[in-house]
RNA sequence: GCCGAAGUGGCGGAACUGGCAGACGCGCCGGACUCAAAAUCCGGUGGCCUUCGGGCCGUGUGGGUUCGAUUCCCACCUUCGGCACCA
């Protein structure tokens, strides 16, 4: 008996997983109507700006198991890979090593590929694509000019967050804590004409939608609900007499509006210059508006609340009565309208602002039981507050006075309902080299002129200094630049900022459908016969930014006839990271452990095995050298209990003994496992616990059965050896093998063990048949004496019989 | 502050609808093989007590429901994650 080399058995099946193009899947010849024998299983594409460590190989472990699971279950399984190769992560990478980006990006592909495959995964390399190519970014640009058509891409000056390190605009979803979501290096604030797609006016869809979600984790449906933000309320109109104008407010309390008595401004209003001009306020104003420009969003929001008074006065439009206007960077500019009503009685920064500021403070809303006379604001919200000091709507409940209040208001064109969003449009130019070009032309006479899409793609130029500089390197190349304007033939100049990264990767999940289409994105039939996908997985890093992005996009393209429905992902995993040496494991840190050294030196195998052996994939887990060590044990022991098994005569129907049971029971937890609730690291256990009793019991008639079921079972997390055992059982190749199916008949126990507990606590375990009535149950149970040396001549006050599993008898 | 998830041996963790707590692995202990060691194989391994039959305690803490609770309910403690000057 030979002794198991991984190192001679792995290539040696994985070069012939290649030659027969065993994991390739072809599109059906007529995609006519989407085929329920078919899935899609996908993971998120990596970023090549680096090789692969442990953390990735975990991520790609659960695809791995779900698709061979399912293939051999019958299903047509899609089980694509690519590159999210544009963009700061793969760029930043390349200028470190000092290589130009394209350069550097195709090592990278190249390595991670090679490790994938000495990984031996069951992947459609024919379908692989990277987003960087011109035959894929030719329709990410396709794509923004159908965006653009329909206005969902526009351009505007906008208060921008600006990384100083990576020296471009970063989208709100890439601001964590006013810093830099990638480098860490605090946000500046710029204004800057910059071009954005209208997320927000998919705010609500992208909200109602989530039912349409078969499998999501919570968690990340919250965070997706608390990014967007709704929240319903009022826009309420402010007059102000000196300017005759009306000024607009967002509030989600319309019922305390009787109770504002001041009127704040956001420092970057636009209408506080025109309020003070002239005025002696004008100064101190306009000396305040630039201290608060200079403030970083920390101290903003850390500092206590201060502003200053304008001399200006509003029309409280419930009242009538004139209130001071104030400019005051609690105030955000950002949200709602940049101008709030302030009601101190029933808010907690008003009430902070008004006590500093000596301002009126007017309760207008009291608790159904009693009025508390409690220093400071009440703020509580809840159907048994009742409206006080609020005119004709004094006494009625909060929820009714905000109806009522809104309905009046909107009479007299002074308000009407509204609802507010956190959510705000993604902003998606960046000046930097490494990206997907924006297929526009700036023409002094047209605007802004789409590229027609026979001229795509809009290929990105070579530039002698692609290095970060705050305006984008493809400025420098002037030839490039220089261009005619579509429209009018006159002279126009093409746009220099490329793409935001998570742009490629909003909808590359569709490309892989029909990869090699050169006539459009993708084929709709293809598309609807594979979409939506069936198990999406990775990290949950990815909760709001891609995730979101890409639901907005699959919308857009519904609604633009290009694909058949709303969401991409039916179903969602979030696996957990792996963390080493007590650290999430990455680059940066230094402690990433490096899967070819593993694969080296005991396999990929036990690396895939081990992977998925750590502990719950929803969670995170610490890579442990030795207890990686026990899984190459246990690679070692089946290869030896299996040839042993091999030396025994082939053992056609498997007869019902224990080992044979054990056997159908372990096929039974794995497919439970695996197929319904997603557990991948229990189904290992179950095969060693197999294969332990096979151990004990090597004689036992079904032992050769026993180690058959055990090699079959393993297969998707150790398909090398899988495939090599098998092959020396003395059968066909594995992979197209189908499932085993657990023998109904032999689950069905002849026996079991009767579980006997007084009080509660278990006694005693007797044998006893399956089909013994509850009588014969009750009378085995008292008879143990065990049992009745507890009863002790003691009553017994009740019996609880469960069928096929205990007895309890309870006694005084 | 609001929302969400989780607390089980020395360690990672199992227990799917309330019914044998600790599967499986690591580590540790003992044995076999060996001149010896490593590797490998076999056995043991929650704690305390034991006359070796067994007994008692035990799933973050305190209550509750139940014949019976790791599982359900209430309160609290701790940890992790998300959101937060959002009007």
């Amino acid at each position: 008996m030979d002794r198991y080399d991984p190192a001679a058995i792995e290539p040696k099946w994985q070069e012939v997983w290649a030659r027969e193009r065993a994991f390739s899947v072809p599109n059906p010849e007529h995609p006519s109507h989407r085929d329920e024998g078919n899935t899609y299983v996908l993971e998120m594409l990596p970023y090549p700006s680096g090789e692969l460590h442990m953390g990735h190989v975990r991520n790609y472990m659960l695809g791995e198991v779900i698709t061979h699971f399912r293939r051999r279950h019958g299903f047509n399984v899609l089980r694509p890979m690519g590159f999210d190769s544009f963009g700061l992560p793969a760029e930043n990478a390349a200028i470190q090593e000092g290589a130009h980006p394209r350069e550097a990006t195709e090592r990278n592909i190249a390595r991670i590929r090679a490790q994938m495959e000495r990984l031996g995964w069951a992947i459609d390399w024919d379908r692989m694509l990277a987003t960087h190519e011109p035959e894929y970014y030719r329709w990410t640009q396709w794509l923004f000019l159908r965006f653009f058509e329909r206005g969902l891409a526009y351009r505007k000056e906008v208060a921008v967050k600006w990384c100083p390190n990576d020296q471009t605009v970063l989208a709100n979803e890439q601001v964590i804590d006013g810093r830099c979501e990638r480098c860490g290096a605090e946000v500046e604030a710029r204004k800057l004409e910059q071009w954005l797609f209208r997320t927000t006016a998919y705010a609500d869809v992208l909200l109602d939608d989530m039912a349409l979600l078969e499998s999501w984790p919570e968690r990340v449906l919250t965070m997706q609900r608390n990014w967007i933000g709704r929240s319903e309320g009022a826009d309420l109109l402010f007059r102000i007499p000196d300017l005759d104008v009306d000024v607009e407010v967002f509030t989600t309390r319309p019922d305390t509006v009787f109770g504002a008595t001041f009127f704040v401004l956001a420092p970057e209003h636009p209408l506080i210059e025109r309020l003070v001009s002239g005025t002696p306020y004008e100064a101190e104003v306009l000396d305040y508006v630039r201290h608060a420009a200079a403030r970083s969003a920390v101290e903003r929001e850390t500092k206590t609340k201060d502003g200053v008074a304008t001399g200006r006065f509003a029309v409280n439009p419930a009242t009538g009565a004139d209130i001071p206007i104030w400019v005051a960077d609690y105030v955000l500019m950002e949200y709602g309208t940049g101008a709030i009503m302030g009601v101190p009685a029933h808010d907690e920064r008003d009430y902070e602002f008004a006590k500093r500021y000596d301002l009126p403070i007017v309760k207008v809303v009291e608790p159904a039981e009693g009025g508390s006379d409690d220093e400071g604001p009440f703020v509580a919200h809840t159907p048994n507050e009742r409206c006080v000091n609020s005119g004709e709507f004094s006494g009625l409940p909060s929820p009714e006075a905000k109806r009522a209040i809104v309905q009046s208001l909107e009479g007299k064109r002074l308000g009407r309902p509204s609802v507010g969003y956190r959510l705000r449009d993604w902003l998606l130019s960046r000046q930097r080299y490494w990206g997907c070009p924006i297929p526009i032309v700036h023409c002094e006479q047209c605007g802004f002129v789409p590229v027609p899409d026979g001229e795509l793609p809009v290929l990105l130029p070579e530039v002698e200094d692609y290095l970060p500089k705050g305006r984008s390197p493809l400025a420098t190349a002037e030839e490039w630049v220089r261009t005619t304007c579509p429209s009018c033939g006159g002279e126009g100049r093409r746009e220099t900022d490329t793409m935001d990264t998570f742009v490629d990767s909003s909808w590359y999940f569709l490309r892989y459908a029909d990869p090699h289409n050169d006539n459009a994105p993708f084929d709709r039939a293809i598309v609807d016969y594979w979409l939506p996908v069936n198990q999406y997985i990775g990290g949950i890093e990815h909760a709001i930014l891609h995730l979101l992005y890409a639901r907005f996009f699959t919308k857009v393209m519904q609604e633009a006839g290009l694909l058949g429905f709303r969401e991409p992902f039916a179903r969602l995993f979030t696996q957990g990271m792996v963390h080493y040496r007590g650290a999430k494991m990455s680059k940066s840190r230094g402690n990433v452990v490096d899967p070819d050294e593993y694969v080296a030196r005991y396999g990929a195998d036990a690396v895939r095995l081990y992977l998925l052996f750590l502990g719950p994939v929803d969670q995170d887990a610490e890579w442990q050298d030795n207890g990686f060590e026990g899984m190459v044990r246990f690679l070692h022991r089946l290869w030896r209990v299996a040839l042993e098994q091999a030396e025994r005569p082939p053992g056609g129907d498997a007869p019902s003994t224990a080992l044979a049971r054990k056997a159908h029971e372990t096929i039974a937890k794995v497919t439970d496992d695996v197929g319904r609730r997603f557990v991948l690291n229990t189904p290992i256990a179950a095969v060693m616990e197999l294969l332990n009793e096979i151990a004990r019991a090597p004689d036992d008639p079904a032992a050769r059965f026993a180690v058959e079921t055990a090699v079959s079972l393993i297969q998707p997390y150790a398909p090398h050896v899988a495939e090599e055992l098998w092959q020396r059982l003395g059968h066909e190749r594995l992979w197209v093998q189908s499932w085993p199916e657990a023998d109904p008949a032999l689950l069905e126990r002849e026996t079991f063990e009767l579980v006997i507990q007084v009080n509660g606590k278990v006694r005693d375990r007797v044998e006893v048949a399956a089909d013994a009535s509850d009588e014969e149950l009750v009378a085995r149970a008292t008879e143990s004496p065990k049992v009745r040396a507890q009863l002790d001549g003691k009553e017994i006050r009740q019996t609880i019989v469960v069928p096929r599993k205990l007895v309890n008898l309870v006694v005084a």
